[in-house]
DNA sequence: GCCAAAATTTGAACCGATCCAACGAAAGTG
DNA sequence: CACTTTCGTTGGATCGGTTCAAATTTTGGC
């Protein structure tokens, strides 16, 4: 028995469209790209031929490849797409990206994938005119990637040590940190305990400077450095500063200052590489009934609108958040191959969490 | 005087590669597609080519061509990108949608622009398997140029008196309003203000019922039904109960409070349509000495996470957000047109923002 | 009514790949 | 050694548009 409907409805396409209206493809074209060239009453054929047949305007997909531009940047990360939406300092990020976009016209694209073979593949066959890449944890393997698409890219915040090539911004890591560390030592502070950003893929637990040297994120390490070189300054033993790495959640946090605090000689200030650890940990002192900054004080990393709110609110070092990501658009849209590295300032912010050490 | 070098260095093309290895193109295209196939001599030499010209592997824009499927869905609003990253209800139904879009390997596409026609022109030219249509004002505009595209799309939260036709999730809006709204009135409370999602461009501003029911969003119009449904069976002139339209933002919800509080008699009860709103309006009460529960109770609506940490914590309507998004995503995948409407149930979540009327 | 200029329309070429029927060469079989 | 398989390779067709030089039609001037 035939089949009473054709099996398979191939989609509409221009051509079909030109046969209908009989007229030929590139004046088909034109109805819908420049429009003010074909004559009224073509025109209006061809779109009404067009709406009878169903068909919804030229396929982007054929554009494209005339075109050459997408109209789209990828923003790369080897975390779970949902990091964008959960991590305090990506949304911050992806914010002014976005503003930059929307500026421009421009369009996301957010790559990233459950696995690395999947990400590799996503990002091969991303459809867009540049990345920006998140250097956080597995950034040298990514920007890899996104260097074999021969597209402009730009990392953010990537290992110091990286290739000298591939254009970065980030921020001054080392002195950033140094500038955490040094307001503490200068408020009397000298019982020190570090809440490490990941460092391995070996999950949570106290570690040691050995270690954290090892660390996949340059961030990770130069923000230790940067720690310990103005420890050190002050004749702290940095060997004996307790580090705990972290996974930057609530549920690694916790379990560090649970470690840290069970020991005998307890830190009067700790040094959390991100606010998000810092805004984990306040909530942990609180329930433990630590009071901030009395008993310990906490400076963080990074300058994320929620440490401005949480109690007590946050003293920390922010990042130009919103600079980085307008350079970053800026330099893709731009192709602006002109720029290597950028390193931008870093900012210390004394709020409420910091106070004189009560030894 | 001739060029040194070549003016325009076009990028190179697998045919050049194919050429230059000595090979078809056709080979050549399966030394990276499916390099099993060739035999090893060849796809070394083909690889090597490639390597030696700068070739970045096949480019998706052509790919993309013969394949049909881009591996990524869309996800359009009227709010600039960056809504994406600031407005808390959008930012966990993206988190939803991310998660689903991870467990089966497929991108994300930020669709938006900063005016509306830029913005459909960025929906008719968006790479995407689909669009997922975040329906808050201007929605049904989105959902008729989403349409065009003749891509499977599902529209959250759509107008519910729009076409049948289109396939939308999104929440009883009339039932979870009225569930606020009784819980305030079981609760002692007499007098009420209602803090209104945007109706209209117009900005922000005292407004009335009859206004609301102009509503662009739906959403909009059925909450506030759901709150005077509720307000009239226990026999409330809800033609005295003041409705502030804001802007879902500080400035607006602030305006709106000192609107409502500096009237005569003020209210013990505010039903604030979003918990983004309900959040500015606890900060403000705060700001302003009132006490909450005790002078004032609020119930908010959507259930985003920060009401559960907020001083106090927010009553409020909960949706099922993240079973949103991932019905959501499943349908584009699946190019599922099996449904045209699913309205999900919400809950009443009290905490502690709410409490007996001081009356 | 004739001719040049202006306005439209045409159709081939191209964008950069993938797919596949057909073909040639090497290997296996009787 | 002739004959079938098997394996690898080829080159043309195709995906769905855009572009542009050339052809054609219209318009305007005299």
């Amino acid at each position: 028995m035939a089949p009473l409907t054709s099996a398979k409805t191939r989609p509409v396409r221009l051509a079909d469209i030109a046969k209908a209206a009989g007229v030929s493809h590139g004046t088909a074209s034109n109805v819908f790209a420049r429009p003010e060239i074909v004559r009224e009453e073509v025109r209006e054929r061809v779109k009404a031929a067009a709406e009878a047949m169903g068909y919804g305007g030229p396929d982007p997909k054929g554009r494209l490849l005339r075109a050459g531009k997408v109209n789209a940047i990828g923003v790369a990360t080897a975390e779970p797409l949902s990091y964008f939406f959960d991590d305090p300092f990506a949304r911050v990020m992806m914010a002014s990206i976005s503003q930059a976009c929307d500026a421009t016209g421009a369009g996301i694209s957010l790559v990233s994938a459950a696995n690395s073979e999947q990400l590799a593949w996503n990002i091969q066959s991303a459809l867009v005119d540049g990345f920006i890449v998140f250097c956080v944890e597995g950034g040298s393997k990514l920007v890899e990637l996104a260097r074999d698409r021969k597209l402009p890219f730009v990392a953010l915040d990537l290992d110091s040590d990286d290739d000298e090539a591939v254009a970065a911004i980030g921020v001054d890591n080392i002195a950033g940190a140094s500038l955490a560390a040094r307001h503490l030592t200068e408020l009397g502070h000298r019982r020190f305990a570090v809440l490490a950003l990941p460092c391995a893929d070996s999950g949570f637990g106290p570690t040691t400077q050995e270690q954290m040297e090892k660390a996949l994120y340059s961030g990770t390490r130069d923000r230790l450095r940067g720690y310990f070189a103005e420890l050190s300054r002050v004749d702290i033993d940095v060997s004996r500063v307790p580090i705990y790495e972290t996974e930057n959640n609530e549920e690694s946090v916790w379990a560090g200052l649970d470690h840290i605090f069970a020991g005998a000689e307890t830190p009067t200030a700790i040094l959390a590489m991100s606010d998000r650890i810092a805004l984990h940990a306040l909530d942990w002192l609180r329930q433990h009934d630590i009071t901030v900054p009395g008993d310990v004080s906490i400076v963080g990393f990074d300058g994320v609108p929620e440490g401005a709110v949480s109690k007590p609110p946050l003293t920390t070092i922010v990042q130009p958040i919103a600079e980085m990501g307008r350079l970053a658009v800026k330099a893709i849209l731009e192709n602006d191959g002109s720029f290597s590295r950028r390193l931008l300032p870093v900012d210390l912010v004394v709020r409420a969490s910091s106070g004189p050490s009560p030894a």
